[in-house]
DNA sequence: CGTCGGTCGTAC
DNA sequence: GACGTACGACCGACGT
C-alpha cells in the first residue's frame, strides 16, 4: 500500500479563524462534491463557451453555477469539493491497465482546471486534493466518517461507482439532472442494494476506468446473477445454482465464470471505493469560509462571467470593496517593523510574512501596504524597497514594474541579486507573461480590466502623488496573488522567475547606464542633410510648379496624379486611395524627376525629423548620454521593444543613415564590442523543424542564403550568381512571415506563377518546414495558443476565425511567433549568461543595447579580446540546440564602424 | 489645443 | 487582405 499523504488542503485564509460558533455547525448536512467528475461532465454537457480572448469557460461556468445553485439549494449544508490528483494510485498497483486507454484530457478542458479550483476557493469552500488518492475514495472516507457521526451526507456525482456508498444517510445528487439517488433507487437501477454494488460492477466491469469484468458477462448478466447471489463469493461457492435461474447459454457463462475468478476478484477490488483512507485533515479545515469577494470579481471578469456569481458579488455588504479605507502616514519605526517581520503590532497575524504593495507615483514617494484595505503611506519607503527587492525582507514584494521600482530605489546602478527568500510579484511581468498579446499590462489597465476601477492619476502635487501611490499598492495586494497563481496555473513560472524577472534587473541596469551620444556629430550631419533637404524642396517645388507639403501624403498624391498626371497604372491603393510611398514613387522614377527627388528628400526628412531633432533633446546634457526605455511588455512575441529613443531602429543601411550611428560612441578609453547572432530566426527554424537540409546546412557552416539559391533554383551551390543568392535570401526571410505568393513576386519582379513555383520548390527541398508549419498551426488552432522553446505562449483566437482574412493573418502569426518568440527567448537567456559571466569574471565590460540579435557592450580598450570570448561563449552555448549558434564579434569607435 | 487614425519609414 | 515584430513622425480630421 501506498504511503498516502496530504499534498494540499485549500481553504480561505478566512476558515482559519473560525470561531467557536462556526464549529458548532459540526451536525450540518455534508454535502461532498466530485470536483473532477462534474467538471468533465460539464465540459462535455455544455457548449464551447469562451472568453472573447479565447480562453475555454464552459466548464469553469457549468461548475461555478452548480456549486452557485447548491449553496442556494442547500444553504445549511456543509460544502466541501474533492479533486482527483494525476499520478498512479494503489488500484495501479494492483492492476496495471486500471484506467489505461483512456483519452488525453483535452487541451481545452485541461486549461479550465486551474480555473475551476481557483473560483472553488474564491467562493469558500474547501479544496481537497490529496497525492495518490482519487476523489471515489476521499469522498467514501468523508462520507463514512460523517456517517459514524450520525451526520447525513450528499455527494454530487455523475458517476455511477459512489452507488455504492448510498445509505439511509446518504444520497447522490446529480445536480445537472436535478436527480437524487438513495438506496430505492440503487436497486432500480442495479437490480441490487448498495451494499451489492460492487459485485455487480465486480462482474460487468467498467469499460470507462477500463476495469475488466468477467469475458462475457454484462451488464444483465451481473445484476441477474447478483439480484441471486447478492455477492461474486457466495457466487464461487454455490456456482451450480446458475443452471437454476434459467438464463440462456447457462453452460457457457459458468465456463466464463469460471475461467474469470481473477477477473472478478481484481475487478471488484478496483471498483471498490477506499473508506478508511488516512487522509491527515483535521476537520475543521472542512469548515467554509466567507466568499473572497477581490477574487470573484477578478475571476469573473476575466473569465468574463456576468450570472452565476452575481449573488456573491452584489448581495455582499458593497463597503467591502477593498478600496483603500485609510491612507495614512507610517513612522519610519513603524514601516521598519513591519518588513522585519515584528508586524503584530499593526494589524499582520503573527508569523505571517510581510506582504508589501509599493506603488509609486513620484519618485520620493512610495507606499508600503498591509492590506488592500489598509494602506500606509511613507516617504522612507524606497529604503525599505531596495530591502524587500535585494531580498532581505523574506515575504512577497508586490510591484507594478520591478524595473521602475529599481530605478526608483537606486537599485539601478549595480548587480542586485536575485531575490533571496522573498517573493516578487511583479504585475506587470506576470501579465505579461500570462498573455503577451493584450494591450495594456501597466497597473492602471489591469485595475480597470480585473477590479472594475479606475486608478487616480498622478497630479503632480504630493497629496496626488500619495493618493495614487496609495491606490497602486492596493491593487497590487488584490490583484498580485490572482495573477501570480495564473502564472503557476499556466507552468510559466520558470519563465517569469528564471527570465523576466532577472532580465529587468539587467534593463534596469543598461537604461541606467545609457549610451553615449555626441550631440557634435549628429549636429553636424544635420548641417548636411539641412541644406540637402532645402535644395531638394526648391526643385520639387519648381518641378511640381507650385509649392505644397511634400510631408503630405494627400498634397503629394495630387501632385502626382492630378497635376502631372503620372500613370496610375498599378499602383497600390489604400484606404485614402492611391499609395505614394517610396516603392510607388520608384516606379514613377523614370516617367518624370520628381518621384525621385521625393524619395530623397523623404530619406532626409526621416533622418531629421526622427533621429536628429527626436535624439538631441534626450542627450543628458550632464553625462552626454541617452537613456533608453526597454519595455519588456508590449511584443507580442516576448521580444523587447525600445522607446524614448528607440535605439533598436537606428539607420544602418544607407550612407546618410549611417552618419547617425556614427554619434553612437563609447566612452573614452573604451571601445564598443558588437556580438550578433548569425541567422539566429533561420537556425530557430532549423531546430524546430528538425528540417534535415536545413540541419545540414548549418552544421556544415553553409551560407544559408546559397543553399536555398541552389535548392530553389536547381543549381550546383557553386555554381548560384550573386542575383540568385539575393533572390533566396528573400525568400528566406519571407518564409518566417509567411509570405505569400503575390508578395513575393512583388518584391522580386517577378509573375505570379514564377513566385509561387519558388515558394512550391522551397518546401518541396525543405519538407519538413512545411510539416512543422502545419503541425503549429493546427496545434495554435486545437490549444488557443502557440508557445516558444520556453514555453512563453500567445494566445491567437483568430485561428479559428469565419473571415478568411483574420484567420490567415492568425496563421501567418503562429507560424511567426515561436520562431521570433524563440530567437527572443534565446538572447534574454544569452543576456542573463553574460551579465553572470561579466560579473564573475570581474569584467568592467558593459552591457549597452539589446537589438534582437545583438548584444552592444561598452568596453575598456585593453579588456576587448577577452570580454569577446567571455561574451561569445555564453551566446553561442545558452541553449542545448540542433544546430549550432553561431555570434559574430565586431568592435570599433563608434557604432558605424564595427569591424 | 489635444487626440487619433492613416501613411510612411526605420530596425530586426 | 495579400510579410512577422516594434516606434515614431507627420498630416489632417475631429472634438474641446
Amino acid at each position: 500500500m501506498p504511503e498516502i499523504h496530504v499534498k494540499r488542503i485549500a481553504w480561505t485564509s478566512r476558515a482559519t479563524v473560525d470561531t467557536p460558533s462556526r464549529m458548532s455547525a459540526a451536525r450540518d448536512p455534508l454535502c461532498l462534491v466530485d470536483g473532477s467528475g462534474i467538471l468533465f461532465r460539464a465540459f462535455h454537457a455544455l457548449p464551447p463557451l469562451t472568453t472573447r480572448q479565447g480562453l475555454p469557460t464552459g466548464a469553469v461556468f457549468g461548475v461555478t453555477s452548480m456549486l452557485t445553485k447548491l449553496v442556494r439549494e442547500q444553504p445549511g449544508s456543509r460544502i466541501v469539493v474533492v479533486f482527483d490528483t494525476p499520478g498512479r494510485t494503489f488500484r495501479d498497483d494492483v492492476y496495471s491497465e486500471y484506467k489505461a486507454g483512456r483519452a488525453e484530457t483535452p487541451s481545452d478542458l485541461k486549461r479550465q482546471i486551474p480555473y475551476v479550483k481557483k473560483m472553488v476557493r474564491a467562493l469558500g469552500f474547501p479544496v481537497l486534493e490529496i497525492d495518490g488518492v482519487e476523489a471515489d475514495d476521499v469522498i467514501g472516507t468523508l462520507t463514512t466518517a460523517a456517517v459514524a457521526e450520525g451526520r447525513s451526507v450528499d455527494i454530487v456525482t455523475s458517476d455511477k461507482d459512489m452507488m455504492q456508498l448510498v445509505g439511509p444517510k446518504v444520497r447522490l445528487i446529480d445536480t445537472m439532472k436535478d436527480r437524487v439517488t438513495d438506496a430505492d433507487r440503487v436497486r432500480e437501477k442495479f437490480g441490487v442494494g448498495p451494499e451489492h454494488v460492487i459485485e455487480v460492477m465486480g462482474l460487468m466491469g467498467d469499460s470507462v476506468d477500463n476495469v475488466p469484468g468477467v469475458n462475457g458477462v454484462g451488464e444483465k448478466t451481473a445484476k441477474r446473477l447478483m439480484a441471486h447471489f447478492g455477492t461474486i463469493a457466495a457466487m464461487y461457492e454455490r456456482l451450480d445454482e446458475i443452471d437454476d435461474l434459467g438464463l440462456r447459454g447457462a453452460a457457457r457463462i459458468k465456463k466464463q465464470l469460471d475461467e474469470g475468478r481473477q477477473d472478478a476478484e481484481t475487478s471488484r477490488f478496483l471498483v471498490t471505493i477506499k473508506c478508511d483512507v488516512e487522509l491527515g485533515v483535521d476537520e475543521a479545515f472542512l469548515v467554509r469560509g466567507d466568499p473572497d469577494l477581490p477574487a470573484l470579481r477578478e475571476l469573473s471578469s476575466e473569465l468574463e462571467f456576468s450570472s452565476p456569481l452575481k449573488d456573491f458579488l452584489t448581495d455582499g455588504p458593497q463597503d467591502e470593496v477593498p478600496a483603500v479605507r485609510e491612507t495614512r502616514r507610517a513612522e519610519p519605526a513603524e514601516l521598519s517593523a513591519l518588513l522585519g517581520g515584528e508586524a503584530a503590532s499593526i494589524g499582520l497575524a503573527a508569523g505571517d510574512a510581510p506582504r508589501i504593495g509599493a506603488g509609486h507615483a513620484l519618485a520620493a514617494t512610495a507606499v508600503g501596504a498591509l492590506d488592500a484595505d489598509e494602506v500606509l503611506v511613507t516617504e522612507s519607503a524606497p529604503d525599505r524597497l531596495s530591502d524587500a527587492l535585494l531580498g532581505r525582507v523574506g515575504g512577497t514584494v508586490f510591484v507594478d514594474d520591478l524595473k521602475t521600482a529599481l530605478h526608483a530605489t537606486g537599485l539601478d546602478a549595480h548587480d542586485t541579486p536575485a531575490e533571496g527568500d522573498g517573493v516578487i510579484v511583479d504585475t506587470l511581468l506576470l501579465s505579461y507573461v500570462l498573455d503577451p498579446s493584450r494591450r495594456g499590462h501597466t497597473i492602471d489597465a489591469l485595475a480597470k480590466d480585473r477590479l472594475g476601477r479606475e486608478l487616480p492619476a498622478d497630479g503632480g502635487d504630493e497629496g496626488a502623488a500619495i493618493a495614487r501611490a496609495a491606490a497602486v499598492a492596493g491593487a497590487l495586494l488584490e490583484l498580485g496573488p490572482g495573477l501570480h497563481q495564473e502564472c503557476e496555473s499556466a507552468e510559466l513560472t520558470a519563465l517569469y522567475v528564471g527570465i523576466e524577472l532577472p532580465v529587468a534587473r539587467s534593463l534596469a541596469k543598461i537604461e541606467a547606464r545609457g549610451i553615449r551620444v555626441d550631440a557634435g556629430v549628429l549636429e553636424r550631419a544635420a548641417q548636411e542633410f539641412s541644406a540637402t533637404a532645402e535644395r531638394l524642396e526648391k526643385e520639387i517645388h519648381d518641378l511640381a510648379g507650385a509649392p505644397f507639403k511634400i510631408q503630405s501624403t494627400v498634397q503629394l498624391r495630387e501632385v502626382l496624379f492630378e497635376r502631372l498626371k503620372l500613370p496610375t497604372k498599378g499602383v497600390k491603393k489604400g484606404k485614402t486611395g492611391l499609395s505614394v510611398n517610396a516603392d510607388v514613387l520608384a516606379m514613377l522614377a523614370d516617367k518624370h524627376p520628381l518621384p525621385a527627388k521625393v524619395i530623397e528628400h523623404r530619406g532626409l526628412s526621416k533622418l531629421l525629423s526622427t533621429y536628429v531633432t527626436g535624439l538631441l533633446p534626450l542627450i543628458d546634457p550632464a553625462t552626454g548620454r541617452v537613456h533608453t526605455s526597454f519595455n519588456q511588455a508590449v511584443a507580442a512575441t516576448g521580444r523587447l521593444s525600445s522607446s524614448d529613443p528607440n535605439l533598436q531602429n537606428i539607420p544602418v543601411r544607407t550612407a546618410e543613415g549611417r552618419r547617425i550611428r556614427e554619434a553612437f560612441v563609447p566612452a573614452p578609453g573604451h571601445v564598443f564590442l558588437a556580438a550578433d547572432y548569425s541567422q539566429i530566426e533561420l537556425r530557430v527554424l532549423a531546430h524546430l523543424t528538425e528540417d534535415p537540409v536545413l540541419l545540414d546546412a548549418f552544421r556544415t557552416g553553409e551560407d544559408i542564403h546559397r543553399r536555398t539559391a541552389a535548392e530553389v533554383f536547381e543549381v550546383d551551390p557553386v555554381d548560384v550568381t550573386a542575383e540568385m543568392r539575393s533572390r533566396a535570401k528573400v525568400i528566406n526571410f519571407g518564409i518566417l512571415y509567411g509570405m505569400g505568393a503575390h508578395r513575393l513576386s512583388g518584391e522580386l519582379a517577378i509573375s505570379m506563377a514564377e513566385a509561387a513555383a519558388y515558394i512550391q520548390r522551397y518546401f518541396e527541398r525543405y519538407a519538413k518546414v512545411r510539416e512543422f508549419a502545419d503541425r503549429v498551426v493546427a496545434k495554435g488552432r486545437e490549444d488557443g495558443y502557440v508557445e516558444t522553446l520556453v514555453g512563453r505562449r500567445r494566445y491567437l483566437p483568430d485561428l479559428t476565425s469565419r473571415e478568411q482574412g483574420r484567420r490567415q493573418a492568425a496563421e501567418r502569426m503562429a507560424w511567426n511567433s515561436p520562431i521570433q518568440g524563440t530567437a527572443a527567448d534565446i538572447i534574454k537567456l544569452a543576456m542573463l549568461a553574460v551579465d553572470r559571466e561579466l560579473a564573475r569574471a570581474r569584467s568592467p565590460a558593459k552591457m549597452l543595447l539589446q537589438v534582437h540579435d545583438e548584444l552592444l557592450f561598452e568596453v575598456p580598450q585593453p579588456e576587448m579580446t577577452s570580454t569577446g570570448k567571455i561574451v561569445q561563449k555564453c551566446m553561442e552555448s545558452v541553449v542545448e540546440f540542433a544546430v549550432p549558434l553561431v555570434v559574430d564579434l565586431k568592435s570599433g569607435e563608434n557604432w558605424a564602424a564595427l569591424k
